[in-house]
DNA sequence: ATGGTAGAAACTCTA
């Protein structure tokens, strides 16, 4: 159940990490949940089929999970310490073999878990793909606010929706992951009524939560805030905290990605 | 300025 502090309200806190490879990142994953211990943890790029599903090691560690998965690539999961209930799989009116989106009740919150296409290059069949993607998601996501009022979309957004969400806004204007056009689809999220929990409490400059592994390489690439935590307007003034957690960047073998975090009162 | 690295899996694709 929830964490309660002495004379305080109890608090909900979830989380979401693309943790690029759940087997590579098991270790780190279980220090990480044993140390924050969130009630829920949204999961991405978990590139594990279902049968392979570490569920044992994740029971023991007091996390039961919901997972979509396949090989190589993608794949969804949500972790909670109560069993997450009434689980839908996908985007509805929207074929796609790809595991993105899993979705699941826990403690009486919706919770949706995404992992938003790419879209490799600006004008590739990707980025047609993802932006159809996010079309069909606009549409779900609106019906899903008629049928619950507490509502978290939270994931691997590949989209940095402000200037401030990416490192050099000059040097990324135009390109995969910072258009006009990704930036539009996020933007026609937070008008359904959605809100980006993070905005909602002072962080300093720069504060991202994806590098890509090649940023050392050349000159800094790609640095940015592209995984996102999203509320519904009922839980808006429930917020207690958002942060992203940069200490797993440290671990030896990092995931490209750190976890965002928020809290509410339950 | 079209590289670079990490991951899974297969000798390439995705990010």
């Amino acid at each position: 159940m929830p964490n309660t502090l002495f004379g305080a309200q109890p608090l909900f806190t979830i989380a979401t990490w693309n943790v690029n490879s759940l087997k590579m990142r098991m270790p780190v994953l279980l220090d990480w949940l044993e140390k924050h211990k969130p009630d829920a943890l949204a999961l991405q790029e978990t590139k594990i089929e279902d049968h392979e599903f570490p569920t044992l090691d994740l029971a023991i560690a007091g996390y039961q999970a919901v997972y979509a998965g396949q090989k190589s690539y993608n794949g969804v999961a949500i972790l909670a310490k109560d069993m997450p209930d009434a689980c839908d799989y996908g985007l509805p009116d929207f074929a796609d073999e790809q595991k993105r989106v899993i979705a699941a009740t826990v403690n009486g919150v919706r919770v949706i878990d995404l992992y938003v296409p790419n879209g490799q290059s600006v004008g590739s069949d990707k980025y047609e793909y993802k932006l159809n993607w996010l079309a069909a998601l606009h549409r779900w996501l609106g019906e899903e606010l008629q049928k619950h009022e507490k509502i978290v979309v939270l994931g691997d957004f590949n989209i940095a929706p402000e200037d401030a969400d990416v490192d050099d806004p000059w040097r990324w204007e135009g390109r995969i992951l910072f258009t006009d056009a990704e930036k539009a689809a996020f933007h026609r999220l937070l008008e359904l009524g959605f809100v980006d929990a993070f905005r909602r409490f002072p962080h300093p400059p720069k504060t991202f939560s994806c590098w890509d592994y090649r940023m050392n390489a050349f000159h800094k690439n790609r640095v940015a805030r592209i995984d996102h935590v999203l509320v519904s307007p009922a839980l808006v003034p429930k917020l207690t905290a958002a942060m992203i957690d940069v200490a797993p960047r440290t671990h030896e073998r990092p995931s490209d990605h750190t976890p965002v975090v928020i809290s509410m009162e339950n």
